[in-house]
DNA sequence: CGGGTCACTCAGCGCATTCTCAGCGCGGTG
DNA sequence: CACCGCGCTGAGAATGCGCTGAGTGACCCG
């Protein structure tokens, strides 16, 4: 929660403690944007009247940086701004001063249900997408379901797609930076991902690059 | 930035700019088609409603064209499409309209970051370029499959391209500093790398400089 | 405790790749 | 013109990379 008003700050506080809620609190816009880029909040209620830079503001960076945490934004009533705006800046939801509590709990409730709203971070490859946010990878509009090493190995694939990574890259990457075991776990690994989302598509989109390691064509294959 | 609406492209349009993007409008798909294929833009944002060819049309053609310029797709709330759609016809991103401007401009920044850290390392002799970090060679846009040997030694030649190198030079880059077998090898290899990328195309990038060593033609022969 | 999933190991095999070798063509030299 | 040797070439042998199927142990769940 980022307010500067601290007696109303406080209240606020201890009534969502009290609803369930883990609170962590700031009181001016840089704190803010720091706390919210280190951590993965579920949520953050941001009031747009702040010390040092604006609610705003805060907003705009943080999208700007990459991070969707869902935000509530507090608006004074008759501000300069209006609610149009905070769902202009990619805001999620608002409430405008003086709110009901009980409001504000709904609402935060179902934001964190909600899950916030549209990830953007989704990696491509032809009809091959993978979403990180989600752990969810489709062929051609069909969930494949991996397993955790699977899936890190295609993450690692995806993200350096039309590369050719070496094994070598790939144990240090997926596996364990210092990792000393038999790299026949990679050829391993691979034959999973092909009978996954090669074989039943008929593609071939990760190739073999003999000598050298494996490529993910950027086309899928 | 394609988009049919005239408002809504104009405002955007001015709010790009003056986020620091230099935007170019076209209204239709086959506008669309032309500009995309002829420019090389940072990355498109395409509507999915135009007149004449649809975006969805105008993506695959793109794709198909090889134009794998970024593209940012912006989608009607409730249409006869879902998301899923843009993502299977090689859309890298997309927004559903009504869309927080905002929120536009953080994710065309970061479709830019991720696809263009470009790449400048790729060697190139005429016709003739290498990417290391592809692990790549192509001639006359064709791509030539390399052997490890091969590519290590075609990789040295580009390095030294309009240099003439000695057998010992590639021996002790390309094999091993301290090699002691039989010197042939060199002789043998630059000829498998002849009959790969000098022989299809009826050209001779790699010359012999008999009794001193070997040649690339910077401009490729 | 039994069934299932997952991570990983291991050994054999097929074949691309590497390298060796011997003969030959041809250019340079006396 | 004849000789020498560098580089070219085709064939074949050796190597080892990557693929694969089977199997083991850890862990989780009911």
């Amino acid at each position: 929660m980022v307010e500067d008003e601290v007696r109303l700050a406080d209240t606020v506080r201890r009534g969502l403690t009290d609803a369930g809620f883990v609170v962590e609190l700031v009181h001016n816009g840089e704190d803010a944007l720091w706390a919210a880029t280190e951590n993965n909040y579920d949520v953050v209620v941001l009031d747009i009247m702040l010390p040092k830079v604006n609610g705003y503001k805060v907003l705009e960076q943080l999208r700007e940086r990459g991070v969707w945490t869902p935000v509530l934004m507090l608006t004074a009533k008759d501000g300069e701004y209006d609610q149009t705006d905070a769902f202009d800046l990619g805001a999620d939801d608002y409430l405008t001063k003086p709110f009901s509590f009980l409001v504000l709990v709904a609402r935060l409730r179902a934001l964190i249900r909600r899950g916030g709203p549209e990830r953007p971070v989704v990696l491509v490859a032809g009809d091959l997408t993978l979403d990180p946010a989600r752990r969810r990878v489709e062929r051609a509009g069909q969930e494949i379901v991996l397993t955790p090493r699977e899936y890190g190995l295609l993450e690692f694939l995806m993200r350096h797609r039309g590369d050719t990574v070496s094994k070598m890259e790939i144990l240090e990457s997926v596996w364990d930076p210092a990792f000393d075991g038999d790299p026949n776990v990679v050829e391993v690994y691979i034959r999973y991902l092909r009978l996954k989302l090669d074989a039943p598509f008929n593609r071939h989109a990760i190739e073999t690059v003999r000598g050298m390691g494996y490529r993910l064509d950027s086309e899928g294959g």
